[in-house]
DNA sequence: TAATAATATTTGGTTAACCAATAAATAAGT
DNA sequence: ACTTATTTATTGGTTAACCAAATATTATTA
């Protein structure tokens, strides 16, 4: 007889197994916003598994917004109508894994306009960190070393001096990812590199002299090679 | 005397100021990719916190991909390089509250490109889909009721249509916000729904055609006074 | 009867003991 | 001396008991 282990994929399945019964009761007892769901201890009895399994799924789902804890008080639905609340845990529960192909294609276009908003709204002090992380890329490759860190902690200061949170949160989630798929596909092994240091060097000065367009051209033109490589895969 | 009170943002500077020592600590002993974080139980002796507030660090960090955690093994630094590391951490410890004004921001431009794959990859049944919130849509608005919510899923629909699961994951994670925020600042009091009726059913029959640049250019249209709106505030 | 005070219960959060899997150290066998 | 088997210690993860705040209930009082 084999043994029974619980995997990590079992246990993904167990808390969407519970967002979807947490789903269905919100549905079930007409929970409108603001309204309190049963306390975590009913739930993980009601729905035979351990309160910290309920937890997590409550975790998750006010991650995404839709439910708020308050501590000594209750889980409560948050501000947002029942129809809201199905369309997204449905599309919560359907949410594919990320491949590499969606993340640099999102990168691009979150670059694109990072580089806009960094060109305008950068200030001094974004423009030296800009700076360092520029020279910092330049030694690295001049010395004849891999760079992929220092290429992207460039973009990543651009995404910092963007002011905007949103965009750089984003950065910041795929950005390591894209490293280490980076080094796992070698999509680095080109003699890219010399080449390279005079696009970023463009785009330093574009957003030095906040000249928005030109920027996000040459950012546009630095995609290129990547552009082309992710059409090609899939 | 006070009494003291841990609050919410107390937890929060427990959790950087521990995410800050782990940082000090990957450069003080020189850790590299693949090498092993000490236990969480003597991290948290060494800090003077207790290990849950070690591994609620350790998780943030492993949510950013920059640790990985391995059951009855230990903790292991991302096979990420220390420069890497340590930008990341600083950008993760800086990392501001997301305005309203990003959110809408980056919602604008994830759309015109989520509507632009959505053109070019939606299935039938995405189609599908994508028409029902759009009757949903018309039926709430013809009724002279709020259609938010339906609104956004419409919005949603394209996301999950155009076949790329991290910008799917983003739209997710700032609709339910923007919202509630769209209530509180009554962004929608406006008589504009019969208009907007128009707007969704073009884009809907430009991802239906397979014709990218249209959908995108009928969305920048439906985006316009949305557009206007940010660039009044702040 | 209504308002207030006191008590009991319920809540999400926290923690210390426990678990099984792993890795390290030791012992045994060839 | 080197491999293999066995034991021991360590690991992240889990859980059941516990906590203090919030709430509901009951008792008291005017």
């Amino acid at each position: 007889m084999k043994l029974e282990v619980l995997t990590i994929s079992d246990s993904k399945e167990i808390q969407n197994s519970i967002i979807s019964k947490i789903k269905e009761l919100i549905n079930y007892k007409n929970l409108e916003p603001g309204d309190k769901l049963p306390s975590e201890r009913m739930l993980s009895e009601k729905f035979g598994v351990t309160r910290g399994n309920v937890r997590d799924a409550i975790q998750k789902l006010e991650f995404y917004g839709l439910l708020k804890s308050i501590p000594q008080s209750g889980t409560f639905v948050a501000n947002i109508g029942v129809v809201a609340m199905n369309g997204m845990i449905d599309d919560i529960l359907r949410l594919d894994t990320q491949s590499f192909k969606s993340l640099v294609e999102t990168r691009i276009v979150l670059e694109l306009k990072t580089v806009k908003c960094a060109a305008v709204r950068r200030s001094e002090d974004d423009l030296k960190m800009i700076k360092a992380a520029l020279d910092a890329y330049e030694e690295k490759v001049l010395s004849g070393k891999d760079a992929v860190q220092e290429d992207l902690l460039f973009h990543l200061a651009i995404a910092r001096a963007s002011g905007n949170a949103t965009m750089n949160m984003f950065m910041l989630t795929i950005t390591p990812q894209i490293i280490m798929d980076f080094e796992k596909y070698h999509v680095c092994d080109a003699p890219l590199d010399s080449g390279r240091i005079e696009e970023h060097l463009e785009i330093y000065e574009a957003i030095k002299n906040q000249n928005p367009d030109l920027a996000q051209q040459k950012m546009k033109n630095h995609f290129n090679v990547l552009y082309e490589y992710i059409n090609k895969i899939e």
